[in-house]
RNA sequence: GGGCGAUUAGCUCAGUGGGAGAGCACUACCUUGACACGGUAGGGGUCACUGGUUCAAUCCCAGUAUCGCCCACCA
């Protein structure tokens, strides 16, 4: 290099004043507040641009981002951020909150910290303390998830209540209920009695507890009557029952089929029924029915027309029984009634503990209790078999395709879903009912009658978040977003909501846009399922485990763009994500060995202007082959949602062939002459402007710092996604460098086994190098030959080349001959398994053409190969 | 109980019908004018087990074991 141009690249380095350590601090905030003002986040329904729309489930408002919610949302941003450097529309359809439930829950954990409840609230001040909680909690998420970069246009936020959505959800119900496919039914419900409220099944724990298993006699005492002997974990129970069930072919009852006994403790007569249900040899084979208060004696009850009679009012005591247990507790109850069964001597057997798994409130802790209540069903058959066609026919793929199965089993499977809830906060059901007991639904637009009154349940929050994929772009208004971003392009989320959100969406979209006909109704026309996030040992994340990370931790100590690649580089589609801090250290590492290599570039003088050079020689053409490889490899992966695999592909490419050779050949050639500098300096900022262009959806922050002094572009943001160009491939020069890197490898092995520090300068005399012997000299520290060059050792590499060291001092023979026939022993296993094969007449016909060659290729080299090391074993002095 | 998936280096995970890989960790040497958040070289694996198919199995098939997830059930 001159001095002049090696002034003028300090001078551009001074201007740049990259620093030598990545300092994410100093970027991240500038630059995010630069993309938003600059408005390279919003997207134009009036644009010609194609669409490209993601749906992205809303954060739940719990305080504090998730780490799983910032590896989702980061998965999602690379996808936006590519699909608008290529050319798209893009846009996330972002929201907050549809998850009532857990809003719900966290306000009423927060009244009862100031010693009120929801009851001495009442409904209207109750949701104001639910807004007012939002817009504090709201806000602070939002905050938290744009230091993670994400390019959603916040300004487009939709909260699930806002009054657009309710238009949504209304509209729906009515559709609904117009076809006949909402209908209310008495149905037992997980009630809650501490909160004298409905939960979900979601909202239920399953606990294994230890209890009693009772068993006791029905019916007569003294053999004068039929007589039976049931078990029970739940003694109390029996007050409500109304049949005793045995299997239709289980010779013990068959005589008692029919049959009616006395049900002890009331004058009741219950009858002895045949169900295929029950399980012969579980305990006595006869099972007690109480249909108001069991799941599958509700089923049971139904099947024979049983009388379902509810024994407990809606706080948990027993009730309307007429015996003297009412009013207890349904837990003193099971002792109190235990014991009298007891005194009657009918009591058979007892086992303590039993242990079995009893449904808990997820909310207040105690056990659930099965209650017979009125509640709202939307009918899925129909609707379920749509959602399962669209996925069957190939309108909506899943990604990765082994978890479709799970899909299907779901959809296949679906019972009526019951949508009303108990709770306050969320969209009321909107049917109204006169005084006088007529009922009717009212869509929007419409009024009641006055008098009428509204029925009080909300519905279930996954009834509005079906509708997320419409409902945010304004239906059942027919506007230009939903004209334009509707089919969305693809939906990214974990496959644990598959069954919850993803199936209704599916069977919602399906129905609500149908007008659209089957190839346009559909809600998405990808599916591309992550995993969850685990710990370092695989083990899931949780705050009582104590193994839970904060993100934004890791965000201030490592940067932004560590956290994302981190995430990336985990993220095998279907497969969960393993993440530890040595994994976020590592792409830090990788952040900054990006900064060096572009502030070693920019001190160099590279440039992204004029043409580059049609015609590319040595390690230029090489890289740039290289690059245009990966660049098509990388997009093949980027649209198979292989994250882990474009971090990994892109990260080698950086590190092991940029870095570690490319950049030192292109000291070489930088010192090279004017000529060969210019062209050396163009193919650097060739190279990496594309590296950091691919990388950018991963690392928007650092590449964006880096591109922009590189090129003097006005962001990557909006910069164009590189293309693969295939005339740029170069076998050729691949091979070249190749073998240059076999030679240099070789030789630094023979330096570092003869314990040469590396930098050390030797003369030495090469071999033949085909034009690389300056890279080689440079690479190996080998000076020129001194006139009285006196070679102490010799070495030919597998590549036939020559080369003569003189090292000053003997070698170290011990440690050659122990290289050699480390090197020979490999030689010779290679030898044998490729002998092997050769000899065998089966193989040779059998196998394809080309796996012969190159079985006989590799053989041949291991020849060579053996030969070659012999004789230098030979060579070396003798002991 | 039903279904799905996994089992590969110390740890976390890729991978392929024909030469066993990565990151981190480990060993030795090195502050070489981009980077010690670095460089160079190196050690380390009966690819869970047992059978089968094949010229050839870590890969395909069957079974076993262990682990994980989902669904159902637990009178």
């Amino acid at each position: 290099m001159t001095d002049a141009t090696t002034a003028a690249a300090i001078d551009r380095a001074g201007a740049t004043a990259l620093p030598t350590q990545y300092q994410p601090a100093s970027v991240e905030g500038p630059l995010y507040e630069r993309w938003v003002q600059r408005g390279y986040f919003t997207a134009d329904a009036g644009s010609d641009r194609p669409p490209f729309t993601i749906v992205i489930p809303p954060p739940n408002v719990t305080g504090s981002l998730h780490i799983g919610h910032a590896f989702e949302h980061t998965l999602i941003d690379a996808l936006v951020r590519r699909a608008r450097m290529r050319g798209f529309e893009a846009l996330w359809l972002p929201g907050m909150d549809h998850a009532s439930i857990a809003v719900h829950a966290l306000v009423e954990r927060a009244l009862a910290a100031e010693g009120t409840s929801r009851r001495e609230l009442g409904r209207d001040a109750f949701i104001d303390r639910v807004w007012e909680w939002k817009a504090e909690h709201g806000g602070a998420i939002l905050a938290q998830m744009r230091r993670l970069g994400d390019s959603v246009d916040w300004s487009r936020e939709r909260f699930t209540m806002d009054e657009g959505l309710s238009q949504a959800v209304r509209t729906m119900f009515k559709k609904l209920y117009d076809d006949g496919l909402i209908y209310r039914a008495e149905r037992l419900v997980n009630w809650s009695p501490a909160l004298r409220s409905v939960l979900s099944d979601a909202e239920v724990d399953h606990r294994d507890v230890e209890g009693e298993l009772v068993s006791m006699t029905y019916g007569s005492l003294d053999g004068s009557g039929p007589s039976i002997v049931v078990a029970t974990t739940r003694v109390e129970t029996m007050l409500g029952d109304t049949a005793i069930a045995v299997h239709p072919d289980d010779e013990r009852y068959r005589a008692l089929i029919g049959a009616q006994v006395e049900l002890p403790l009331t004058a009741r007569m219950i009858p002895i029924i045949a169900d295929a249900h029950v399980d012969p040899a579980f305990g006595t084979g006869a099972v007690k029915v109480t249909p108001a208060h069991d799941p599958n004696d509700f089923e049971i009850g139904q099947r024979h027309g049983l009388p379902m009679l509810s024994i407990m009012d809606e706080q948990g005591r027993i009730a309307n029984t007429g015996t003297e247990f009412d009013g207890m507790d349904r837990f003193a109850a099971r002792t109190a009634v235990r014991e009298k069964l007891r005194e009657q001597g009918r009591i058979v057997a007892e086992k303590r503990p039993y242990l079995h798994s009893v449904g808990h409130s997820e909310r207040s802790g105690e056990p659930i209790e099965p209650r017979l209540s009125l509640q709202w069903f939307v009918k899925v058959a129909p609707l379920a078999e749509a959602a399962g066609a669209a996925v069957r026919d190939g309108r909506v793929r899943i990604s990765p395709p082994e978890l479709a199965a799970r899909y299907f089993d779901w959809v296949d499977n679906l019972h009526d879903w019951c949508i009303s809830r108990q709770l306050w906060w969320g969209h009321r059901i909107p049917v109204w009912y006169s005084p006088d007991g007529q009922l009717a639904c009212f869509g929007p637009g419409e009024q009641p009658p006055a008098g009428w009154t509204q029925d009080e349940d909300v519905l279930d929050t996954w009834f509005s978040a079906g509708l997320w994929p419409f409902s945010t772009l304004g239906w059942p208004e027919q506007t230009a977003d939903l004209a334009k971003f509707y089919p969305t392009s693809v939906l990214v989320t974990g496959y644990d909501i598959l069954f919850f959100w993803v199936v209704r969406m599916m069977m919602f979209g399906l129905y609500a846009m149908d007008d659209r006909g089957p190839a346009g109704a559909m809600p998405f026309h990808t599916i591309a399922l992550h995993g969850m996030v685990r710990d370092q040992h695989g083990k899931k994340m949780s705050k009582s485990k104590g193994n839970s990370v904060d993100p934004l931790a890791w965000m201030d100590a490592y940067g932004t763009d560590a956290l994302r690649f981190t995430f990336a580089w985990g993220a095998n589609p279907g497969t969960d994500v393993p993440i530890a801090e040595d994994n976020v250290a590592g792409a830090r590492n990788f952040c900054n060995k990006l900064w060096n290599a572009t502030r070693f570039a920019l001190l160099n003088g590279a440039t992204v202007t004029g043409e580059l050079p049609a015609e590319l020689t040595g390690a230029d053409a090489w890289i740039v082959s290289r690059l245009n490889r990966v660049i098509a490899e990388a997009d093949r992966l980027y649209d198979d949602y292989e994250f882990a695999k474009v971090a990994d592909l892109l990260y080698h490419f950086a590190w092991d062939e940029v870095c570690d050779w490319y950049l030192e050949l292109a000291k070489v050639a930088l010192g090279a002459g004017e000529d060969q500098a210019a062209v050396t300096r163009r193919v650097l900022g060739e190279v990496l402007d594309g590296l950091l262009r691919l990388l950018h959806p991963f690392v928007p922050f650092v590449t964006e710092a880096l591109w922009t002094e590189l090129t003097a572009g006005e962001s990557i943001v909006i910069a164009q996604w590189p293309q693969a160009d295939s005339s740029r491939i170069d076998g050729p020069a691949e091979a070249a460098i190749g073998q240059l890197q076999s030679v240099v490898i070789e030789v630094r092995r023979f330096r570092s086994d003869q314990g040469v520090k590396p930098a050390q300068r030797i003369p030495a005399r090469l071999g033949n190098l085909s034009g690389f012997e300056a890279e080689v000299r440079a690479l190996l520290r080998l000076t020129e030959p001194d006139p009285d060059f006196a070679p102490t050792s010799e070495l030919t590499t597998s590549a036939g080349v020559r080369i003569e060291l003189d090292l000053s001092t003997a070698i170290d023979v011990e440690a050659e001959r122990s290289r050699l026939n480390r090197d020979l022993a490999t030689a010779h296993k290679e030898l044998e398994q490729t002998g092997k094969k050769l000899a065998n007449d089966k193989f040779l016909a059998n196998a394809k053409a080309e796996v012969v060659s190159s079985i006989r290729a590799r053989n041949e080299l291991a020849q060579a190969d053996a030969v070659r090391i012999v004789a230098a074993l030979g060579q070396l002095p003798q002991r």
